[in-house]
DNA sequence: CAGATATACTACGACAGACGTTGTAACGAC
DNA sequence: GTCGTTACAACGTCTGTCGTAGTATATCTG
């Protein structure tokens, strides 16, 4: 079975948890289970990386932290997006269609469909 | 102007290499060249990225290296793709796909739009 | 009530891939 | 002769991910 492997992913990881901020404040645990739902369990972000994320993009202006009890007490620290976040949020949009288109240059769609004449030699 | 950042494609490199030595042999100084036509420009891989990644893949029996005279007796390194690096590449073709339909669904087209409501709350 | 399971994190260190920098060497152009 | 292009190799740094472990509360199970 194909699993996604991390070093894809990377560098969306902020991306998807950014996205998963945009209409309404989250935190950790809920956020986790929000990407493992949506992708239909196809991915599910190691905590650490979940959480070391938060910490860099707080560092990064790009959300916010806030602490607040949930309805049974538990402490819970919740994040929200800045500005400077949806605006991050929006380039990274764009970056990922030209990547895709970039990358879609160098992947046959079979993966080993003969190649057109490339026409050196 | 919008440009593509190395931890996106990270994770690629290797299998953007390999496409271009599906059909023939080919040496990294052409492999750099041909990477940035084929992606119009848009996509510039860094030479010691490109090395390391032979070096790398060369390891990992993706590819095997010969050196050979160019027309004009200049010594280069070859490299050519195993049965190995084929199947990679495939199941990287397929990964692909896997991890194109995932990320999509955290990007939105317009990187504003307003969300449909989540049905939190 | 004990123990398991889910929730909600934090800390620490390791690792791999990308990249900056530098160096080398051969060739043709001017 | 030196400049630009070709064609690499070596070395060290940085960043993001991840493995492991630990803490603490709440809820469920028997």
């Amino acid at each position: 079975m194909i699993t996604i492997s991390s070093d894809v992913i990377r560098g969306y990881n902020d991306t998807i948890i950014l996205y998963l901020l945009l209409d309404k404040p989250s935190y950790g645990y809920e956020i986790s289970r929000m990407i493992r739902q949506l992708s239909d369990g196809k991915y599910v972000i190691k905590e650490t990386t979940l959480y070391s994320a938060f910490t860099r993009m707080e560092k990064n202006g790009y959300i916010i932290s806030f602490s607040r009890s949930a309805e049974n007490g538990k402490r819970r620290t919740y994040y929200s997006i800045t500005d400077a976040g949806r605006e991050y949020y929006r380039e990274k949009c764009e970056e990922w269609n030209l990547t895709k288109e970039v990358i879609e240059h160098f992947i046959s769609l079979s993966g080993t469909r003969a190649l057109p004449d490339s026409g050196a030699r």
